[in-house]
This record gives structure tokens, C-alpha cells and sequence, in this order.
RNA sequence: GGGGGAAUUCCCGAGCGGCCAAAGGGGGCAGACUGUAAAUCUGUUGUCAGUGACUUCGGUGGUCCGAAUCCACCUUCCCCCA
């Protein structure tokens, strides 16, 4: 099966500007395409995981990858699929930021010579002069037609400043830049960015009289509408310092029944044969799709080795057993009173389960703690160091902690 | 440049000068039911040595016994006119 096609069934192909033209491309191992990540973060998210996805496997089809680094982009902030205005970052943030997203890639894709590019929009945009840019590539541009797009609609009631405004022309500019220096054929991106895109080939056509293509890819939503890739409005990070694997390993393990598929079929490299073989699987299967999901993509992220670990903490956890690699948290002596001890509530904020000692009380108070399998009773309860020493602090159903006295 | 309006706790949003740590919804968390799912129901949701104290209502000052509520200035945003 060609690569397009491969990527119809999994269903990641949106819109495309001409389905034929992209199609032979990409078929023929003749796109240089270029995705853009603007580095609003010091880590990669889950949400950038498709595209990184996306890039790996058309390399692995004979494309070449451009992953274009937002080091200018990310100054004018993308409003698209935003209702309010991005905080402003700081030059310094961005390049540390920029910093970590390219160390963050190299583990997934492969650079280098012949293999894929890395390149920083920063080394183009942030030169750029004012009035030679409006004369230039301002006066391609229709503020009627702008304004029609989709990604500013919903920005017209609320507000939308000149600054914001201005980030479809930089991200179009990218792809006419790209397209010249660089011979990039095709953009990539989520379907939010494909009023942006189209900029990008309509002033390619402008300026140079040539056809770019783009393509977007679906975005990966829940059942609800939602984006995936968050919980509490908090990212799911592919840095294992901010999301630990085995915390990564759960956010999939405990997916809508209803994603699990599209999970699979969108973000794992499985097989289609065997995609399309699971989904004939009856329902009481439901969960062991789910750890192939986690596990997959786990190992994608962090390693077979880690996902392994992740999986069998996750089960020995879950089946009330002590599991060895369970998230632990280590004490010291300073952690416990005069007497040796430590009262419920501070062991609860020291393990972080509880943000503040109110919030551990009242965990306690709706008997939601157990240490050591045992129900917490009461909030003034102590533990003195040898009784908690190795023993699993759980709170709810899904948080265990396991306490390591030094 | 002129005129009008807005800023409230994680988000949306109510809020009479004292009864406001602040209605209601969403979200979060916990409990019940389950399958580490969804739906549903219940409780909870500023901090702390918890019948009490402390810090919050864009910012800074002020009026008052007392201010989220009144005044002044500042900041940001929205709308109308140019």
C-alpha cells in the first residue's frame, strides 16, 4: 500500500489543495515537506505527537522532513483555534524553548545529511524589514479575504490585535521562504492552521508564479469534541521530567472507550491488517486495546524499556499489588516531627497528591486515602518513619505513590 | 482624537456598602455504581494549628466604623463615532 493511501485509512488526512499532485509526491518519495512548532513551551506535547508521527512515517516513504522551528513565529503568537490572546514570551523563552523542542525531535526523527532538516524561522523572520515586507509580500495579500478566514472568525468578537493578526503573513512568508531556499513542495499541518497554509501556496503562486501544496491532518479530538492530549487543561508532555512514562502510559490506558480506535489508527504504527483485525474484536476486549494503545505509544515516546516498566507498575498497581516501579517519593528526616512521625496531611502535600493541607483533609474526610491498603480514618492520623517506609500512599482510585524514607 | 462600557475565585458568570471566601454553571477531586471507560447520583472545591484567623474580586491611592461594591488616577480590553 502506498504511503496516501496509508494515511486515508488511518484517517489522518483532512484537506488537501490537490489531491493528485500530494499523492504522487508522497508516493514517490518526492515531498519536501515542512511542519512548523511554534515553542510556546519548554516541552513537546502530546498534541505534537501526530505530527512528529506524521513526518517520521513519510520519511520512512523516501520524503524528506523540514521541521521548522517557530524561533520568529512564536514572537507574534498564532491565534488560530484561540479565543483569547497567548501570554507574550520572552526572546530568551523562545530560544530555550526552541532549544528543547530540537532535542526533544532528534530522538524520534533521523537529521542529518539526505535525512531530515531542522531549521529555524527565527534565522529569516526576525531580520525582516518593515516596509520592504508590506511592499513585498503585504501587497499580495486581502485584508477582506484574511478576515474572511476561518482561524481570525472567532477572534472578531472577542478582540484580535495587529500583532496576531499579522501571523498568517509570517507563516505564509515561512512556506515562500522554504519553498524558495529550500525547494519545499507541501506544508503540513493540523486543520487549524489551514487558512495559514493556503496563505502560504497563494503567495507562492503570487510571487513566483508556482504551485505549493498543503495538506492538514485531522485533529485528534475525543468523543466530546474535545482536543486530546490534556488532562485538567494540563498537557500530556513527551518530556519525561514533566509527564513520567508511566503517567504518560495511563493518560492513554484510560482513554474514552469510544477514542481507543482512532487512537490506534491515528498514532501507533501497527499494521493497518492488524488495525483493521482488532477492530473486529469483541467488546469484554475493550481494555486490552487499551494497553496496546498505552503501550504503543509509550515506546514510541519513551523506549520499549520504559513502557514495558510502565505497563507492569500500572498492572501490579491496579491489581492491588506493591508495584516495584510505582512513582516514588523519598523523605528524609527533616519530612517527620520530634516524635519520628508524620501527620497524613503533610505526607499527602510532601507526595503531591494534595495540593494543600485542606485539600488533604478533606480527601481523607470522603475516604479517599489508603496507605498501605488501609483506610485513612481519621485526618490527625500519624505514621511514624518505619511503618511508611516502602509503603503505597493511594489516593482514589488512580494515583499511588510509593514512600521512600531516607 | 471624541463618546460609552468592561475587568470577580481554575474557566464562564451573579454580586444590594455590612448577613461575601463571594450565587449559579462548567471543570477538577473524592464516594457509590463499574471495566483503571462512559453515563448517572452524592459530597467537595482560597489558605492555615477548622466552631476562629488570615489572604483574595485588574493596579495604586482615598472616603467610611466598615468596600468586590463609592471616589480619583493608572493599566488592559470591548463597542460606537472620526
Amino acid at each position: 500500500m502506498h504511503i496516501y493511501e496509508e494515511l486515508q485509512k488511518r484517517g489522518l488526512i483532512a484537506q488537501v489543495t490537490n489531491e493528485e499532485e500530494i499523492k504522487n509526491l508522497v508516493n514517490n518519495g518526492k515531498a519536501r515537506f515542512y511542519i512548523g512548532f511554534d515553542c510556546t513551551a519548554d516541552s513537546l506535547t502530546a498534541g505534537h505527537f501526530m505530527a512528529l508521527t506524521l513526518m517520521k512515517r513519510l520519511q520512512m516513504a523516501g520524503n524528506t522532513p523540514i521541521a521548522l522551528i517557530g524561533g520568529g513565529t512564536t514572537m507574534i503568537g498564532d491565534p488560530s483555534g484561540r479565543t483569547d490572546m497567548r501570554k507574550m514570551l520572552t526572546k530568551e523563552d523562545i530560544d530555550h524553548n526552541a532549544e528543547c523542542f530540537r532535542r526533544q525531535m532528534e530522538k524520534f526523527i533521523e537529521f542529518g545529511e539526505g535525512k531530515a532538516m531542522m531549521i529555524n524561522n527565527a534565522d529569516w523572520l526576525l531580520n525582516l524589514n518593515y516596509i520592504e515586507l508590506l511592499r513585498e509580500v503585504g501587497a499580495c495579500f486581502s485584508v477582506n479575504n484574511m478576515l474572511r478566514a476561518e482561524c481570525y472568525k472567532q477572534r472578531m468578537e472577542k478582540g484580535l490585535s495587529f500583532l496576531e493578526f499579522n501571523y498568517m503573513i509570517m507563516q505564509s512568508y515561512d512556506f515562500y521562504y522554504l519553498y524558495k531556499n529550500y525547494g519545499c513542495n507541501l506544508q503540513f499541518g493540523g486543520d487549524d492552521q489551514w487558512s495559514n497554509m493556503l496563505g502560504g501556496t497563494e503567495l507562492i503562486r503570487r510571487k513566483l508564479g508556482k504551485d505549493a501544496n498543503a495538506m492538514t491532518i485531522t485533529l485528534l479530538t475525543d468523543s466530546q469534541g474535545k482536543k486530546m492530549g490534556k488532562t485538567a487543561g494540563n498537557a500530556v508532555w513527551l518530556d519525561p521530567k514533566k509527564t513520567s512514562p508511566y503517567d504518560f502510559y495511563q493518560y492513554w490506558r484510560n482513554v474514552d472507550d469510544a477514542d481507543v480506535m482512532k487512537c490506534i489508527r491515528m498514532l501507533t504504527f501497527l499494521p493497518i491488517e492488524k488495525i483493521d483485525e482488532m477492530e473486529t474484536w469483541p467488546d469484554d476486549k475493550i481494555n486490552a486495546k487499551k494497553e496496546i494503545l498505552a503501550y504503543e505509544l509509550t515506546s514510541l515516546v519513551h523506549g520499549e524499556k520504559e513502557a514495558q516498566n510502565a505497563q507492569q507498575t500500572a498492572k501490579s498497581l491496579f491489581s492491588g499489588g506493591v508495584g516495584a516501579d510505582a512513582p516514588t517519593v523519598e523523605l528524609t528526616d527533616s519530612d517527620f516531627n520530634a516524635e519520628g512521625r508524620i501527620a497524613i496531611a503533610d505526607l499527602l502535600v510532601k507526595t503531591k497528591q494534595a495540593p494543600s493541607k485542606g485539600e488533604a483533609r478533606r480527601l481523607v474526610d470522603q475516604k479517599g486515602i489508603f496507605v498501605a491498603d488501609k483506610l485513612v480514618e481519621s485526618a490527625t492520623m500519624t505514621f511514624a518513619k518505619d511503618e511508611i517506609n516502602g509503603a503505597i500512599v493511594k489516593k482514589g482510585k488512580k494515583s499511588f505513590i510509593k514512600i521512600i524514607v531516607k
